[in-house]
DNA sequence: TAGATTGTTAATCGATTAACAATC
DNA sequence: TAGATTGTTAATCGATTAACAATC
């Protein structure tokens, strides 16, 4: 499968997702390009284009189905199936992750906990203990697990990367402070401190 | 001031900092474009297209004097002055973000803390007293602050944004659920699960 | 049917890459 | 000086917007 679709795009299937999660909520059942190019901020030419790489979702004279719509793009993006994940780093940023009740419903399953201080060992998130790292490669033995966040300092991130590779890992959900790149793996980098320096700058130059 | 300098050479500029910080620890002194490019999987065009927005940093048969280009850029980010910033929401994110010491090095300096949940109100967070959120009106008239974090459910967020304005708030740095768009503030909405499926998006399409 | 709105092609705009003269 | 590498212009590539025929 897999027609190149440019990552622009890609990047803005979550946030149609979204729109759409309030549309419903809203109990709208169709919306136009235009109109919801209006409530996203983006031209209606746009949205026609990006789903449209997809397949035809609308109909002439009538705009798009809501829910339709929303369940299509969730299908495209993987919603419609378990993602049972791991964190590894308990901190505060772990915890954060692994209370987000919102991504449950979209499909992501905290299944292990993981974490190198002795002192967090044995404690429990949201019911599940938190194991050591050290038994992380027994833990991939036994379980599936698809997708890992990793919410440690950079040095432990690099040196726990080892221990996922070839051990039925598909995908590393980076907050540590380096760009990742694995071979034959789906690394997400996330750098908090990228945007907040974004910020910085935007407020510089609206002044 | 600004000319106009496009997003995506101004999303680049926090990793190129990354980088030449991490450059810098090595003792690396000097490098070339075609060295950089290589470090960062980029083309070493787009480098110096992307510096030479700004100025010409480099020198002919030379390169770029590493520590000086990480001062150049952290000035364009506004690195080089404080930026007094509060958390509204003390949950493990709002946490996670008031214990984050690199943000403290790059000048964002957390000074005050707020909470609806009277149960953590007068609790303290590296020193910093958590306060109720109806306190926030009083603290943003006695303190200069620059950007608010606001890490809390995105009903919370939305009411919440009206104390903000008006009030000498500059930014707002949001992780709640929804794009917020206030007039006169520079927004940046980080929205994890947006990343989150999008990783999921390539996951699937790596089969 | 007439009106609305899509799907899609064509035109424009912007960003990336290539190339090379300038120069350290 | 010769070699290296920048700054910058020109060429290419990709993404966004505009336009409109197709069609519900």
């Amino acid at each position: 499968m897999a027609k190149d679709i440019s990552k622009a795009v890609i990047r803005r299937l979550p946030r149609y997702f979204r729109y759409l999660g309030e549309l419903m909520e809203e109990g709208v059942e169709r919306i136009s390009s235009k109109d919801l190019s209006e409530r996203m901020h983006v031209t209606a030419s746009q949205i026609r284009q990006d789903l449209n790489n997809f397949g035809g979702f609308g109909q002439q004279g009538y705009g798009y189905n809501v829910e339709f719509l929303y369940e299509e793009i969730g299908k495209i993006l993987g919603l419609t199936r378990r993602h049972p994940m791991i964190v590894i780093g308990t901190g505060h940023l772990g915890q954060a992750i692994a209370n987000y009740v919102k991504f449950e419903k979209l499909g992501f399953l905290i299944i292990g906990l993981f974490d190198v201080d002795p002192e967090v060992v044995g404690s429990k998130v949201r019911g599940i203990p938190v194991l050591p790292v050290t038994d992380l490669q027994t833990f991939l033995e036994t379980h599936e697990v698809e997708i890992a966040a990793l919410t440690m300092p950079k040095d432990a991130a690099e040196s726990v990367v080892s221990t996922l590779t070839g051990n039925g890992i598909r995908a590393i959900w980076n907050f540590a402070h380096v760009d990742l790149d694995v071979d034959d793996m789906v690394v997400e980098n996330v750098h908090l401190s990228d945007s907040l320096m974004e910020l910085s700058y935007r407020i510089l130059q609206s002044e």
